[in-house]
DNA sequence: GGCTGTCGTAACTGTAATCGTTACAGCGGA
DNA sequence: TCCGCTGTAACGATTACAGTTACGACAGCC
């Protein structure tokens, strides 16, 4: 599969802001998050827009701007996250409409609807059980660099 | 998400194959399937390429020549078409490794690969409860064309 | 009011995956 | 030998995403 970051990227900046945040800080800016997930920031503006847009962070403009967290850590699961970010369904149908007058042709389509929209419904629902709360325990949990 | 139409096209083929041998033939030809799915040839025979290097169709060559299934339709289900279809994870890392210097960096990657193993492992068991047998039923019940 | 730092966004490039297509060698029964 | 189909390489078109540069907009501060 066309393996994509973007859910990872936006988990990694949400939990910096909140990490930042616990450390007394009032904003985050797009640069320090860039510099930890070593990468451009406009790539984590992008990204952090439409978290924004969702409702998960707040931006400021101006002088002393910066991104903060518009929800608490707790409240906000991979699934929040992952919708909106993630754009289309997980599995696409055919990019051209099969043959209807064929019998799989015709059927194909409505069978296949339904068997993965139950599938991304489970998807859903195992992404709902992780906050982005757990996500920052985790990572505090890894082990540190061995000298 | 980039979707991909891989696993679609590859359960057509597969359904297809098995009503075809049903209604009495002995193997499928390229050209069928790929005028069922409104591709070409080649597509169909790369997708089933990947298929019975997984064991789950078989291909005869000379004249007379064509695909068959190698496992029961019932025995087959869209966890091994996926496993032979799609090749990497749903979700990936950063494509730069983070900023190894600073806490969520450092931890970022573990605490996500642990999380996305976790869902990951849902998705295989949901993929692993349908079968081709009735995902092919699903096809034929689809409701006729109306006139 | 101007300065400054950051957001917000457009535009473009590079890279990768997939699909579609053409071409052709290889196989094996009739 | 002939013929139909597999097997596979090669190439172009399309799409998505990451990365980069550039620049206008905003708002606190001097």
């Amino acid at each position: 599969m066309s393996a994509n970051s973007r859910l990872t990227t936006a988990a990694h900046a949400l939990a910096w802001i909140g990490l930042y945040q616990r450390q007394g800080h009032e904003v985050a800016t797009s640069e320090q998050i860039a510099t930890s997930a070593n990468t451009n920031p406009v790539v984590i503006r992008r990204l952090l827009g439409e978290l924004r847009r969702a409702g998960l962070v707040e931006s400021r403009r101006g002088a002393g701007a910066g991104w903060s967290l518009a929800r608490e850590l707790g409240s906000i699961t991979l699934l929040d996250v992952y919708e909106a970010v993630e754009p289309g369904p997980l599995f696409a149908m055919h990019r051209t409409t099969p043959d209807q007058g064929c019998v799989v042709g015709h059927g194909i389509q409505p069978a296949m609807r339904g068997i993965y929209q139950d599938i991304e419904e489970t998807l859903r629902h195992e992404l709902a059980r992780v906050t982005l709360e757990k996500v920052l325990r985790d990572v505090l949990a890894a082990p540190r660099q061995p000298l």
